[in-house]
RNA sequence: GCCGAGGUGGCGGAAUGGUAUACGCAGAGGACUUAAAAUCCUCGGAUCGUAAGGUCGUGCGGGUUCAAGUCCCGCCCUCGGCACCA
C-alpha cells in the first residue's frame, strides 16, 4: 500500500459520497435532529470556527447514526441581509447573484471537509420558495394580533440607513456599523414577543410554558439562560400614584422597593414623560410650572443626546426642577418635589420614579447634586455598619405603622394598603420590549401588508403569496425602502375593494427568517403548508442544537417565542423548539486575538486542507481543547494530527493479521478501555480526550507485534466519525466484510466487554501520611489482606513506619493505600 | 456594579476526593543518512544533590480529610454577557 495521501483519497471518497448520497445505516431507534445554526453565506467564505461547529455536529451525526438512530441534519443558508446589500451599493453586482455565488462557495468548502448534510433537504431564506413561508408567518402573526404597527421612537443607523432592533444596539453603537445609533420617530412593525413571557394556554387547554419558565426544562448552557432570564428581565414591584397638589392630575411611579417609601423626597420623570408635555402646554390652566422656559431648554438638551450619551454619562446626572410643582406623599400627604431627569428611562416602567436618596444609588448621587434631602428608613443588621447609603433589604423605622417589619413583610403591607386606599397596586415589569421587524432595506423579505385608502390596512391574501422581491431596484439607500423606488412593487390593487393602493415597502428584519427554519427543514419543498403536521411531528423538535454564542439572546429568544405562537394557534405541538443546546468556543487567530481581516490573522481552511488533508483538519479543531471553550489557533500542532493518522495508516500495513492475537492481553484490555472512553466521551461531546485516548490505543498497537483484525477493525470504526474519509479508505483496503462490500458507516459501533477492561494487574501507590512512597505492581484479584501485606512489608514502607505505631490503613481497590502513624 | 465561565509545565490542554502535568506541539540528546527532510528511541515542573534521594509545587490566604487541582470559607486576577430597568 501507498504512503497516506489524503488530498487524493478525500477527493475520491467526497465524490463517491456525491454520487450515492452518505452511507446511513437502517434506523431502529427513531428520530434525532442534530442541527447546525444555519450561516450567513458571507463573501469571505468558510471560517474555522465554522468548521469547529459543523465538524462537532457531524462527528456526533455519525455517531447517532451508528446508535441506531435517523439523523435528521440539514444544512442551509440565512441568505438575506445587509453584507450582500451593502456589497451591491459598493459594486452594482445584485444581492442575489453574489448571494448565490457565496452559497456557492460555502457548499463547495463544507463538502471539502467530509461534512455528512441532508442535502436534499438545502434551503436558502432568500429564495421566494422560502420567504413565501416568512410572509405567511407574518400574516399568521398579524391574525392573531401578534403582530402591529405603531409610530415608535426607533433607533435608527445613520450609516446603515436603518432602523434597529434594541438587540442590535451594542453599547449605544450599531452592531454593524458602529455609528451612533439615534433616535427618530417612525411608523414601525412590532411582534407581540411580551405576550409570551408567562405560560399561556393554547385554546385547546394545551399548556405553554413561558419565555422564561420553558428555561427550566431545556438543556442549555447555564450562561445562555442566565442572559435570556436577564434580558427578559423580570421584576415584582408596585404602581403608586402621587397625586399632583391643586390638580386632578396624578403621577404614577414604578419600584421594587415599596419599603424605602417613607424615604421618598422627590418624584423624578424622565424627559418623554407625557405629564411634562401636559405641563408646558399653555393652554393647560392647571399648569402652574413657573420655569417653563428653563425646562424647554432642558428638554432640548436631552433630546439631542444620544442613548449613548445619556446611559455612558452614568455619573453626572442632570435634571431640573419643577417650580410650582409639587405632589403628595401617598402615605404621609407631605409635599415633594418634582424633577425632570434624562436619568429616569422614558421606557420603562411609568417613566417616573420616587427618589429614595438613603436607599438607592442613583437618587443618593442625583440628591447630593441637587442639594435634596437624604431621609434612612432602613437600617441592616447591627452588625452592618451605618452608612449614608444603605441599598440592601433591612428593618423599617420611620415608618409609621410599618416600621419594625422587614423589608419584605413591608412590601407585602404596604402594596395591600395601597391597594384599599386605591393608591397603587403590584406590578410586574419586564426590560423585554416587543420586537421591531421593520427595515427600510431592499434585501429582506417583503412586509405582506397592502394600504389602500378605502379599506385602510389589507393583509395580502395567503393565496397571492410570496410578494416577490423587484429585480428591477436601485437598492442606494435613502433612508426610505428602495422598495418605494419600484413603481411594479408598490403599486397595487386593494386585495378587498380592488382600489388603487399600496404595498408596504419595508422589509423583515432577517431574524425573522431565522426564527422558524429549523421547521421547515422537516418538509423543505412542501407548497401547500410551511410543513406537513406529519413531517413537523416526526422530526421535531430539534435535538439537538449548536452555533456561536452571540446568538445567547437575538436569534434564540425569538426562535423560541415563534414556536411558543406557533403552539398557541394549533401548529405545533411543542413548546420549546431546541432541547438541548451547546456553543462553540471562539476560535482566535495565532496571535491570540479575534481573527479578522483588518488583523490580517484570519486562517482559510482551504488552506489548511491543501496542506494537511480535511481528515487531519477536523481533528486538528476537535483536539484543540473542550469544545465550549475559547482557544488560539496554532498551525504548527496540526502536524501532530497528521503524525497519528499516518501511524493509523502504516498500521494497515504492519502486521495485522487474522490469527487470534490471545497473546497480547494488555493490547486486547486497552482496546476495550479505548471502546469506552472514546463511546462515552462523544457522547458527552468531550471529542479531545476521545482523541488522546486513540492515540494511546495507537500508539500501543504501533509497538505490538501483531495486531489483530478485529482489533484494527474497531479503531477504525471508533475513529471513522473523526475521520471519515481516511478510514473509509482503510476499511475498503481490509477487503469485503461478510462477503459484502460495505462501507465503514454500516458498520456495527464496537462494543466493550466489561470483563476485559479490568486490566491484570494495576499499579497501587503506598501513601505514607499522605506522600506517595512505594508503587505497588498487584495481580487482578488479589485480595485486601494480600495487598495490605504487601504495602507494609515493602522496604522503603518499612523504612518510613520504623519505631512508628501505625493507626490506620486504608485501602482503596486499584488505587491506593494509605498508611497513617 | 450584576450575572456567567475560568485561573494547572515553554504552549494547547488531561485528571468519578486517591501516583498532578495524560495526549499533542515546541525543545534537548541519540539512531538511520554522505547530508538534510521524514521516521524511530530516550529525556523534559522548580529546587538541593555526583547519585540514591529530599523539599516545594495546580492564582492567594485559611479550613475539612488518612488524602484536596477537585469540597467549604474569605480574597485576587482574566475572559464573556448585561448595565441609570428604579
Amino acid at each position: 500500500m501507498k504512503s497516506y495521501n489524503p488530498q487524493k483519497i478525500e477527493t475520491k471518497w467526497q465524490r463517491i459520497w456525491e454520487k450515492d448520497g452518505h452511507p446511513k445505516p437502517k434506523d431502529k431507534k427513531g428520530k434525532y435532529y442534530i442541527l447546525d445554526m444555519f450561516p450567513y453565506p458571507s463573501g469571505d467564505g468558510l471560517h474555522v470556527g465554522h468548521v469547529e461547529n459543523f465538524t462537532a455536529t457531524d462527528i456526533y451525526a455519525r455517531f447517532k447514526r451508528f446508535q441506531g438512530y435517523e439523523v435528521l441534519h440539514p444544512m442551509g443558508w440565512d441568505a438575506f441581509g445587509l453584507p450582500a446589500e451593502n456589497f451591491a451599493i459598493k459594486t452594482g453586482i445584485h444581492p442575489k447573484l453574489k448571494t448565490l455565488e457565496s452559497i456557492k462557495n460555502f457548499k463547495r468548502q463544507i463538502k471539502s471537509v467530509g461534512l455528512s448534510y441532508d442535502w436534499e433537504r438545502e434551503l436558502n431564506t432568500s429564495s421566494p420558495e422560502y420567504y413565501r413561508w416568512t410572509q405567511w408567518m407574518f400574516l399568521f402573526l398579524y391574525e392573531h394580533g401578534l403582530a402591529y404597527k405603531k409610530k415608535a421612537k426607533v433607533n435608527w443607523c445613520e450609516a446603515c440607513h436603518t432602523v434597529l432592533a434594541n438587540e442590535q444596539v451594542i453599547d449605544g453603537r450599531c452592531d454593524r456599523s458602529g455609528d451612533i445609533v439615534v433616535q427618530k420617530d417612525l411608523e414601525q412593525w412590532f411582534f407581540k414577543i411580551t405576550d409570551f413571557v408567562e405560560p399561556s394556554k393554547s385554546p385547546t387547554g394545551q399548556k405553554i410554558s413561558g419565555l422564561l419558565s420553558g428555561l427550566e426544562k431545556i438543556d442549555w448552557p447555564s450562561s445562555t439562560k442566565a442572559a435570556q432570564k436577564h434580558w427578559i428581565g423580570r421584576s415584582e414591584g408596585a404602581e403608586v400614584v402621587f397625586c399632583v397638589t391643586d390638580s386632578e392630575e396624578e403621577l404614577r411611579v414604578f419600584t421594587t422597593r415599596l419599603d424605602t417609601i417613607y424615604g421618598c423626597t422627590y418624584v423624578v420623570m424622565a424627559p418623554e414623560h407625557p405629564l411634562v408635555a401636559k405641563l408646558l402646554n399653555d393652554q393647560f390652566s392647571i399648569s402652574k410650572l413657573q420655569n417653563k422656559e428653563e425646562v424647554k431648554k432642558y428638554l432640548e438638551v436631552t433630546k439631542k443626546k444620544t442613548d449613548l450619551e445619556r446611559t455612558e454619562l452614568n455619573k453626572e446626572k442632570t435634571g431640573i426642577y419643577l417650580e410650582g410643582i409639587e405632589v403628595a406623599h401617598p402615605f404621609t400627604g407631605e409635599r415633594l418635589p418634582v424633577y425632570v431627569a434624562d436619568y429616569v428611562l422614558g421606557t420603562y416602567g411609568t417613566g417616573a420614579v420616587m427618589g429614595v436618596p438613603a436607599h438607592d444609588e442613583r437618587d443618593f448621587v442625583f440628591a447630593e447634586k441637587y442639594q435634596l434631602l437624604v431621609k434612612p428608613v432602613i437600617k441592616g443588621l447591627p452588625s452592618q455598619k451605618e452608612q449614608s447609603l444603605f441599598t440592601e433589604d433591612g428593618t423599617l423605622f420611620h415608618s409609621k405603622e410599618f416600621s419594625g417589619l422587614t423589608s419584605k413583610e413591608a412590601r407585602e403591607k404596604m402594596v395591600a394598603w395601597l391597594r384599599k386606599e386605591k393608591l397603587g397596586k403590584k406590578v410586574v415589569n419586564y426590560r423585554l420590549r416587543d420586537w421591531l421587524i421593520s427595515r427600510q432595506r431592499y434585501w429582506g423579505a417583503p412586509i405582506p401588508i397592502i394600504y389602500c385608502d378605502e379599506c385602510g390596512m389589507v393583509p395580502v391574501p395567503k393565496k397571492d403569496l410570496p410578494v416577490k422581491l423587484p429585480t428591477d431596484v436601485d437598492f442606494q439607500p435613502t433612508g426610505e425602502s428602495p422598495l418605494i423606488r419600484s413603481e411594479s412593487f408598490h403599486r397595487v390593487k386593494c386585495p378587498q375593494c380592488g382600489a388603487k393602493a399600496r404595498r408596504e415597502s419595508d422589509t423583515m428584519d432577517t431574524f425573522v427568517c431565522s426564527s422558524w427554519y429549523y421547521l421547515r427543514f422537516a418538509d423543505p419543498q412542501n407548497t401547500k403548508v410551511f410543513a406537513s403536521k406529519k413531517a413537523l411531528q416526526k422530526y421535531l423538535p430539534v435535538d439537538f442544537y449548536m452555533g456561536g454564542a452571540e446568538h445567547t439572546v437575538l436569534h434564540l429568544l425569538y426562535a423560541r417565542f415563534f414556536t411558543k405562537a406557533l403552539m398557541k394557534h394549533g401548529h405545533l405541538d411543542f413548546d420549546e423548539p431546541f432541547l438541548t443546546l451547546r456553543h462553540q468556543g471562539m476560535i482566535l487567530g495565532e496571535d491570540g486575538n479575534k481573527m479578522s481581516k483588518s488583523k490580517g490573522n484570519v486562517i482559510n481552511p482551504d488552506r489548511i486542507v491543501e496542506e494537511f488533508g480535511a481528515d487531519s483538519l477536523r481533528l486538528y479543531e476537535m483536539f484543540m481543547g473542550p469544545l465550549d471553550e475559547m482557544k488560539a489557533w496554532n498551525t504548527k500542532s496540526i502536524i501532530g494530527l497528521r503524525r497519528f493518522l499516518d501511524k493509523v495508516w502504516k498500521l494497515s500495513q504492519k502486521g495485522v493479521s487474522n490469527q487470534r492475537s490471545a497473546k497480547n492481553a494488555p493490547l486486547e484490555s486497552l482496546l476495550h478501555q479505548t471502546i469506552k472512553k472514546v463511546t462515552e466521551d462523544v457522547a458527552a461531546l468531550k471529542f479531545n480526550t476521545a482523541i488522546s485516548a486513540l492515540m494511546i490505543l495507537v500508539n500501543e498497537m504501533d509497538k505490538a507485534d501483531h495486531v489483530s483484525r478485529s482489533t484494527y477493525q474497531s479503531l477504525l470504526i471508533l475513529l471513522s466519525p473523526f475521520a471519515p474519509h481516511m478510514t473509509e479508505e482503510l476499511w475498503a483496503g481490509l477487503g469485503p466484510v461478510g462477503g459484502r462490500k460495505k462501507s465503514i458507516f454500516l458498520a456495527p459501533w464496537p462494543q466493550y466487554d466489561g470483563k476485559k477492561i479490568v486490566a491484570e494487574t494495576v499499579t497501587l501507590a503506598v501513601q505514607v501520611n499522605g506522600k506517595v512512597r512505594a508503587l505497588l505492581a498487584v495481580a487482578t484479584g488479589t485480595s485486601e489482606a494480600e495487598v495490605r501485606a504487601m504495602a507494609l512489608s515493602n522496604a522503603v514502607v518499612q523504612d518510613r513506619v520504623k519505631g512508628k505505631e501505625i493507626k490506620k490503613v486504608i485501602y482503596i481497590p486499584g488505587k491506593i493505600v494509605s498508611i497513617v502513624t
